[in-house]
RNA sequence: GGAGAUAUGGCACAAUCUGGUACUGCAACGGACUCGAAAUCCGUCGAGCCGCUUUUGGCGGUGUGCGGGUUCAAAUCCCGCUAUCUCCUCCA
């Protein structure tokens, strides 16, 4: 949610900043008058209150002195009417305000390049592996380079076919040595970003409709999310919701800040408007596990945490040797609630392309406002935090990623050292009979 | 899932039956006393949100878990909801 004495004050500016994030100047308008309207209407409202609390206090006076008050309240019996007709207008008007408000994308930070799509991201650098032996970007592909769904299905850890049968198109089983893998990602993932000093969470998977307000999701993406039928409740498209919400409607001491926050989540999307689009693989699926990372800091602070946590992603990928890249989303291309983006993506060398894998946020006060998340600052007074959150990583497309990068020509694959320690010291996954 | 109870300032509580300025204590803050502190005494103390404003402040509105209703007026009466506690039932 945008501030709106911001908007108010500073509309010229207001309705540039919008405009690169895609919305129409006329919205904005709108959203404007109704707020004139309002507090018009708040001013005529409160006047008639006022009047109404004094009246009420000399009836109260009259009754106890046991005289006669029946003038008195036949005088305002017809302004208590007319305080009922403004009120229900003035709530009114307060919705129409807070619905228009929330629809509002987040401001974009300064530096954020301007531009309607991913066309106009700017890559921020590139990192490979220097050690021999290490996945490298290849000048040339080997022909005999698989797909990780390929390599999946082939040494029989990835089982898409029965997914589908048992939930429905992109659900999958991990199986074996698949499903292991699974799990030494995410353990090597939380390890990682404890000792970075990220309290380990496990939250809720479900949530209510005010928690996915919160973060930013509700209410204009609803139809990408799986919502619990009959239930005010949805399942968690990012462990984002659960993490950030956790001081919903709290004021945080300030001494307690940057608080940091990881866990590992499954995550449920939709993907309304994806179809047909990665249809293979773990790429884009309807449910796959994710290590979240989120931040509460001080306005200060909130962007040197941002280079941190992109650092923290950057980290994962490093120690598991697989090259990448990242960007900075333009301000046509960043999330709802995000002020400043920086996706991670990693290189996928049968396809040839980096592959977002993290993507990590500082959405500023945009979420601290809609949850009213506050501290104390060095004055006593109440602000608003700033909240971050980033992947860390994509666990099953970190999954496709080694696979892909760490296939041989046998058709097995290696298993990244750091990942050997989580697998009983398994060196390599061969296709191997389990039923 | 069933039954009962509870929800009031930072904390603990009163007022609810019988509608009319939300009591008191603790904590906190300011001051006095003191070399200083404790104790004591005096004073202040509804956070947040909203509106206006001449903006280190002032005025007003809202605010007794949440949402409605009745009334000149609701902590109080009526309806709905949520959370917590106790008992029963069920369960990994």
């Amino acid at each position: 949610m945008l501030d709106m004495k911001y908007l108010r004050k500073n509309s010229v500016e207001a309705a540039e900043r919008l405009k690169a994030r895609g919305v129409d100047k006329a919205q904005l308008d709108e959203l404007l008058d109704l707020d004139q309207n309002r507090r018009q209407t708040i001013q005529e409202v409160e006047t008639l209150k006022a009047a109404r609390n004094e009246a009420s206090d000399k009836i109260a006076y009259a009754k106890r002195n046991k005289q006669d008050a029946t003038q008195a309240i036949t005088e305002m019996q017809s302004v208590s009417a007319k305080i009922k007709v403004l009120d229900k207008q003035q709530t009114e008007l307060d919705l129409k305000v807070k619905e228009l408000a929330a629809h509002l994308p987040n401001l974009a930070a300064n530096d954020v390049p301007v531009g309607k799509d991913e066309e106009s991201n700017v890559e921020q650098r590139k990192w490979e592996p220097i050690t021999e032996g290490q996945p490298r970007i290849q000048k040339t592909k080997p022909e005999w380079l698989k797909a990780h769904y390929e390599i999946g299905e082939a040494l029989g850890i990835l089982d898409f076919e029965r997914g589908a049968k048992v939930s429905g198109a992109r659900f999958l089983y991990y199986v074996g040595d698949g499903a292991r893998l699974e799990r030494a990602v995410y353990n090597f993932m939380l390890d990682e970003h404890r000792t970075e000093g990220y309290t380990e969470m496990i939250t809720p998977i479900v949530v209510n409709d005010e928690a996915m307000f919160g973060t930013g999701q509700y209410p204009k993406f609803q139809d990408d999310a799986y919502r619990v039928e009959g239930l005010n409740q949805t399942y968690i498209p990012t462990a984002e919701v659960p993490l950030t919400n956790y001081y919903s409607g709290e004021t945080i001491p300030a001494e307690d800040l940057p608080i940091k926050f990881t866990a590992l989540s499954p995550s449920f999307r939709k993907e309304a408007g994806a179809a047909g689009k990665d249809t293979r693989g773990l790429i884009r699926l309807h449910q796959f596990n994710k290590v979240e990372m989120v931040k509460f800091t001080k306005p200060s602070q909130s962007y040197q945490e941002l280079e941190s946590m992109t650092k923290n992603a950057e980290n994962i990928l490093q120690k598991l040797a697989l090259p990448y890249h990242v960007i900075m989303l333009s301000t046509g291309d960043m999330g709802f609630s995000a002020a400043k983006t920086y996706d991670v993506e990693v290189w996928m060398p049968q396809q040839e392309v980096y592959r977002e894998i993290s993507s990590v946020s500082n959405t500023e006060d945009f979420q601290a406002r809609r949850m009213h998340i506050t501290y104390r600052d060095d004055n006593e007074q109440l602000q608003l935090v700033h909240t971050l959150n980033g992947s860390g990583l994509a666990v099953g497309r970190t999954v496709a990623a080694i696979l892909e990068n760490y296939q041989n020509e046998d058709g097995s694959v290696t298993i990244p050292e750091v990942l050997r320690p989580y697998m009983q010291g398994q060196e390599k996954l061969v296709a191997t009979p389990h039923h």
